[in-house]
DNA sequence: TACTAACCGAGACGGTACGTCTCGTCTTCCC
DNA sequence: GGGAAGACGAGACGTACCGTCTCGGTTAGTA
């Protein structure tokens, strides 16, 4: 049945979305997350307004696919040696990943996505956090430490959120350079 | 001159500042960064809409000076005696800070609209971060740092991170506790 | 080509036409042309604001069409068989449309923003002027006038103005039985 | 009383009057009716808001008061010789006076008020055009009019509309030459 | 070959926020 | 107490975008 409804009738035209995915990211780079407008997407994509809100039911929707529907390889993290180039690593990826414009525009809009809807947190937390995170908390319980589970979380959650504010609030490069250094999960207080 | 440009004419009423400001706070945690508009403070402050573009060119102003000039104590980490200490206090600060229901409600736009306005941005390094910066200068200074001044930004970027992202994110009362612990600024690599 | 563009897109409702050209009228009696304004257009028509000005640029080109085009019978002077008829049927048309309350209720708003508008200037003569007018030069010329297009105008002038300044200051029923007796365009000097 | 209130205090400048005057009959042609505000008169006469509102309760009564406080030769009628003379000379006068820019920009103004306000219509009516039309109702009554009164009135409302006409709408020369002789208040039906 | 369902663009719809403007009043200091 | 400067509440202005809808016209697969 469902197969039927879903074969019936002209299928949607493939090259649609496209053109709305990539005019969406070109205009968050240009105009920002407060301007972007369905209207100046379907415009620049030279599509109708109704072939974008039946395929997305919101700005939000939207934005999501176009920025984070990236193909790129995968965390490159499982194999550090040590917690040190863990950490190393993490910052080098994730420094590059905030630094592309569209994500940097489309941060705080996913932020606030991810604030008021925790079914997403934990979808994302799971799909993109938890493999490097495992991999983390297996190096820190072979360096000894008593809580490599929380102190793998902490660690995370101080690489995300250092990467967050230097890319949008900006942060000169030898402070980048220095993040890494800061952060020692292992050692005793 | 100056004192007679500024006392000509009726002086504004400091009473519709104060109203406009709580207005916007409380209509923050009702309605959301999103739905928060001019009319609707303008309409809960009893106050006349031009009366507040007369004080606030935007939303994001108005925001930003409902958010961030609260009357609380003054940061309390000038006299910390050490840079670990400067680091735990911090924290507490700014947890406490983040977890203000109106600036949860209020970040992720707020962040969004830095982008275009870059004098904000500024703002915000200039009332919020500078006084705190100067003195974990000068501790790091005086326990030995090589680069000071970096040291401090770099941690300062990292204790701001990770409070917007348990903030905003979430995170468990162990691993808020652990954070502290992790950054360790005056440890060579 | 033209049909194709025509067709193109949501046709207009013409429901809200006659809607807001109605409430135009009903508002123009109530509160006169001053305090008429768009939004109370729009509220009383049960109709969104952007629809109006969608088919009218201004207030003016909506009163103008609200007032102006009565759906009466046409001019009744077009079968006149002499000019003293054609005049006495003129003014008691004329009469009659400016005793109408909404027209007495816009006359001058109207007349003062015809001076920013000269396309509804023109469009006035050419709407209710015109055919009377060439019907009236017919009659001149066949009845001796050696200037019929100059004499119609000038008689055509002084029909209206009468009947304005009768529909505004007022003017007693002897004074208005008389005026059609007074002009005659085609006794020489 | 009367004198004891009015002499207390400082004492009016007469020149802001002037000035404001004249700063409303530049506006009223330069912007017309219906854009003239009152913030513009007070700006281009370098005069406080609040010192044309003592001055004058509306806008209505400034333009009014700008307008028609002329010292002008009173009206040139009331020795004519003969109605057609009478009828000639008026409109000579009449358009004369119509044309002059602020009297049309301020024309539709002064017919709503008119219209509005019966007092201020028979008391214009009584200052500006009873003296003249006694002298035409005797010019008639002479001439062997049955009934001088009403054809005195019928005529004085043909020539002030065909000018009011003109004035706001236009009209060529030779027509406005053409229309003293269309009218003939003696000649019998 | 014809039917038919879902697609497509264009664009109108009611609603609502925007930021600006003018209104007429009020409040402050200066003369 | 008059005068200027200017803030005040109220509310209309005309524009923009929202998300939905209604068109005429395509574009498939099914009958």
């Amino acid at each position: 049945m469902d197969q039927s409804d879903r074969s019936r009738g002209r299928p949607r035209d493939p090259a649609i979305d496209d053109a709305a995915l990539q005019a969406c990211r070109d205009l968050l780079v240009e105009v920002g997350w407060d301007k972007l407008s369905m209207v100046a997407i379907a415009d620049r994509a030279n599509v109708g307004r109704p072939a974008l809100y039946r395929r997305w039911p919101s700005k939000t929707h939207l934005v999501f696919e176009a920025v984070f529907s990236w193909q790129d390889d995968p965390t490159p993290v499982d194999d550090a040696p040590t917690s040190t180039e863990w950490i190393r690593r993490s910052f080098a990826y994730t420094q590059n990943l905030f630094a592309r414009p569209e994500v940097r525009a489309a941060l705080p809009g996913l932020m606030a996505s991810l604030r008021d809807h925790p079914d997403r947190q934990s979808a994302l937390w799971k799909e993109f956090g938890l493999p490097g995170l495992s991999t983390l908390e297996s190096l820190l319980r072979a360096e000894g430490s008593a809580t490599p589970a929380i102190d793998a979380q902490a660690t995370m959650v101080m690489v995300i959120g250092a990467c967050l504010v230097t890319s949008l609030l900006g942060g000169s490069s030898p402070v980048l350079d220095r993040l890494p250094d800061l952060l020692h999960p292992n050692k005793n207080p």
